[in-house]
Parts: C-alpha cells; structure tokens; sequence
DNA sequence: CAGTGGTCTAGACCACTAG
DNA sequence: TAGTGGTCTAGACCACTGA
C-alpha cells in the first residue's frame, strides 16, 4: 500500500487553509494520537495489556513498524510500558517498585532512603483562590487537603525529612477520606488510580529556599529559622489537565534532591 | 544481507564465556558505541555535519535504517543534532540560543530571565582533597577555581542572583585566565569547546537548602541567616569522565529552580 | 510451541534545504 | 535539481515469555 494512500485513511486536518499552519502529521503521529486518546478513555486500564502491534497495524491498516514507532513514544513517556515475550502494558503508578514515583529526594550516603508516612490530616473544604486557581477550579468548588509527613525509615534514628501539604481538584476525588489514605499500601497515586480513576502523567516542580516557620520547624524537628526546600509541584493527568497542588517542605540535613541534566 | 551476517561484520564480544553476561549487542548499539568513539576522538567536532546516513551505513555495511537508529538515540541523548534537508550535526555549546545549557533558574513573573556575569575570581592551585576527589585527580594535581556572580539583567533593579564557585580539572583547562574568561562572549562552555576541547556531556545536581553566610550574604545583597539553594553540580565528559564540580548558591526571591517531571 | 516485542533489511516516496 | 533527513512499507528473522 502506498504511504500516501494509508495516509489519506486517517489524516484528520486536510490541506492548510491559511497562514503557517503545519498541515501535515506523520502518520504515526496520528496514531499515536489514536492511542493515547484510548488511554484516556480508559479503553485499556492502567496495569492492563494493549492489542499486539500486529493487531493495531491491522486495526488502523498501517505497517506494524508505524504502529510500532508510535508506541516507542508512548513507552518514552511513560504512558506504556513494553516487555519483550509479553506484550504492551499500560504503565502504572500501583505495581511500582519505586515507592515514589516523583520524589527525588536520596540519602546523602548510599541508603536505601526508605520512608515511612504519617498522615497528619485529611479535610475537604471550598478551594482557596490561589489553589482554584493552580488546578482550574471554579470559583466555589471543593478541593481536598492531606498534611503528611515523611519519615527517614533507615538505620538511623527514624527523623522528619518531608512535610507535604497536597491539595487534590475535589471534583476528581469523591469520597477520598483520611481512613481511605491511612489504610492504603503502595503509593499514593496507585490510590489514586485504582480508586478514583485518576492517573498522574507528568509534573512541572518549582523549588526554592525558605526559612523554617515555628510551626513547620516543630514538625521536622529542626530549629525555627532553619534553611528548607520548598519543592512546588503541579501535576497533571491526561489533556494536561492539573489535579494535584503539592507543597512539600524537604530538610536537607542528611538528604538532598537529586537531579540529572542530559 | 541476512542480518545475521551483517552482525558478524561488527559483532566483537562473540558468544557468552559464563555466568549471566548480555553475550548480545544489536547492531546500532554497536554503530552508536563506533559513532561515540568518533566522537570522543573528535573525529568530527563540535559544531561540524557528520556524514550522511546512506555513506556511515556503506561505511559500517549495515542498512541505513540501522544506522538511522543509532543516530537517533544519540540525537536523543544531546551528542547530535539532525536538522532535515541539511543533515547531522555534533551538538555544540557554543552556537546556542540557550545561554546556559544546565542553568535551571527561571524569573517567578514570566519574564525573559537573561544574566550578566561578574568575574570574581580566577586562579589555579593544588586540588583540595575534597575536590580532587570529586573530579578524580591524582594527589597534587592542579585545579582551576573560578569565582562568580550571575546578576538578574531583566526590567527589575538589577540584583545578584547566582554566586558559582567552580572547580575545572586542572590537567585539562590549561592556560585558563581571568582575561579569557572575561573576554568571552557566549556560554562559557562554549569556550571549554573550542578553546580546550572539552565538551561537557551530562551533569547531576544535588540540591540542598542552607543558611547565608555573612560573605555570601554580601555578595548575594541578602540579610546574613537567609535561605538559599545550594546547587552542587558535577559535570561529565565523554566515558563518564568527571571535569567539573560547581556549587551554586542561588537567591530564589525572584526566581525558582524548576524541574520537569515525567 | 505459539505469541509477543526487538532487530534488520531493501526500497519507495515525502519534506526540507540550498545552490 | 541534488542531497539530506523523515516516513512508511513488507517481510524476514531473533530473543524472550509462558503454556
């Protein structure tokens, strides 16, 4: 089949019809479009297996290499998950060996860096202007707040290291309530996932320096004044739609965040 | 050519000799490792169009598609640049619109964020242990320490904003002043490009939240007992070889670190 | 063993750039 | 118009998984 033919089966725009527009999506594009249109509709469930690469070529009458290169750029942007002999999969925030899928926090020596949580407090409430604002809700809608704390659960004396305030679109999360999350193993966006539907793509953080008030310096356990990270983060889930605010407060005495620049 | 033949071309470990080693390479991975080592060896420099896939592929005896691979996941990892129509590329620091290439620092309002730079200092001496450890230099050997200021250029009171304190690998920067640096315009590892041959690759950042010190706090124009980001970033060339340690302290008033997460 | 993803090929054609 | 990278195809074979 000649690649002009295939193309005219699926392109949607057409010809251009004024100004720089591009006018021309590579056919694997479009089909990769096709797919992440199907994960957000939840046709294939996070943890599930996709069709074969052979079978969506045929779903879509293209070459199972089209179809293939689309998936490449699912699986780079950790929306799939391939394992060669089994299949494709719909990756997952729930059956992670990662505990913390966002979290760059590392022990200053090599530890394992596990952390224990403790749920401070869990309310609903009416969103406040800011908060509406960073996750697009209308004036008036509910947001929902969990404080946490996260502990150092190596060998050394168990300590505070993070102080998380997270603030949830309360539309997305009915029924979320602080027996739900306290009883909860795993991450919390696999919580989040299984039970509300709600999966978290990607996030933006902003991080900066601050000066530990006398509240938060009684939390984490450190002296009023200290120097914290404050790490901002904003994450989104399909269509780029913000759900979760989180301000997170890290003492950095025997951690620190780690970043890689490539 | 049945690819099993071209693999024999190219293929060097051979079979597995024991234990649980890989024992398979696939070809690009092997064209990518040759094209790396043209790379290291500056075969092709910064800056320079690298030969055609159809003439790398007669060269290497593999398929173009094969050889379109490889170069794809070096364009992936910054070591290429592929511009259509005109060909591929050696990535350079040198002619970038992005003034700084690792730099992660962003104006809280919206603004264009470009920095001026002050020279404080610049002298060579005896690694100290700590460093020389860093950057994996023998005992004695020379260091190159730079001293600077980034300060906030936009439409605000210009003000510091970054105080760097770098450390060069002495054996490689060789004949690096204060004048050179002062001199040069663009980014500054542009001129380790083109003026010593060292092309700085990947970098990893830890981030860490300290108090000012009274001299810092001079310099920055902040109280003494302030909250800043200490940037700590080691800086690595081709085979992973360590050339630069820089400790960044940033005044994250204006301005915020920010991260993508995916 | 069948079914999956992973590699490789050979060739066609398209889009972009520059002389 | 020639040369480059970008897309797409069709088919072969390899590596891995699990029944």
């Amino acid at each position: 089949m000649a690649s002009s033919f295939a193309r005219t089966e699926i392109d949607k725009p057409g010809p251009a019809e004024g100004g720089t527009a591009p006018s021309f999506s590579p056919l694997y594009q479009q089909i990769k479009g096709l797919l992440l249109g199907s994960l957000q509709a939840a046709e294939w469930k996070p943890g599930e297996m996709i069709p074969s690469e052979i079978e969506l070529a045929g779903r879509f009458k293209v070459s199972q290499g089209t179809v293939r290169k689309a998936i490449d750029e699912l699986a780079q942007e950790n929306h799939l998950v391939r394992r060669q002999g089994k299949g494709t999969f719909v990756a997952t925030h729930a059956e992670q060996r990662t505990q913390y899928r966002f979290l760059r926090l590392m022990p200053d020596d090599g530890g394992d860096g596990r952390l224990q949580r403790r749920l401070l407090e869990c309310r609903r409430m009416r969103a406040p202007a800011e908060i509406a604002r960073a996750l697009d809700l209308k004036a008036g809608e509910a947001a929902v707040q969990v404080r946490r704390l996260l502990l150092s659960a190596g060998a050394e004396p168990v300590q505070p290291v993070v102080l998380d305030e997270i603030w949830l679109a309360g539309p997305l999360f009915k029924g979320l309530t602080a027996d739900k999350l306290a009883g909860w193993r795993g991450p919390m966006y696999g919580l989040f996932e299984t039970e509300f539907g709600v999966r978290m793509i990607r996030a933006e953080e902003k991080i900066r320096a601050v000066t530990a008030s006398a509240d938060e310096a009684a939390l984490l356990a450190v002296a009023p004044g200290s120097a914290l990270l404050l790490v901002e983060r904003l994450s989104f889930t399909y269509g780029d739609q913000p759900v979760e605010l989180r301000r997170g407060l890290y003492h950095t005495g025997r951690f620190h965040y780690r970043n890689a620049l490539n």
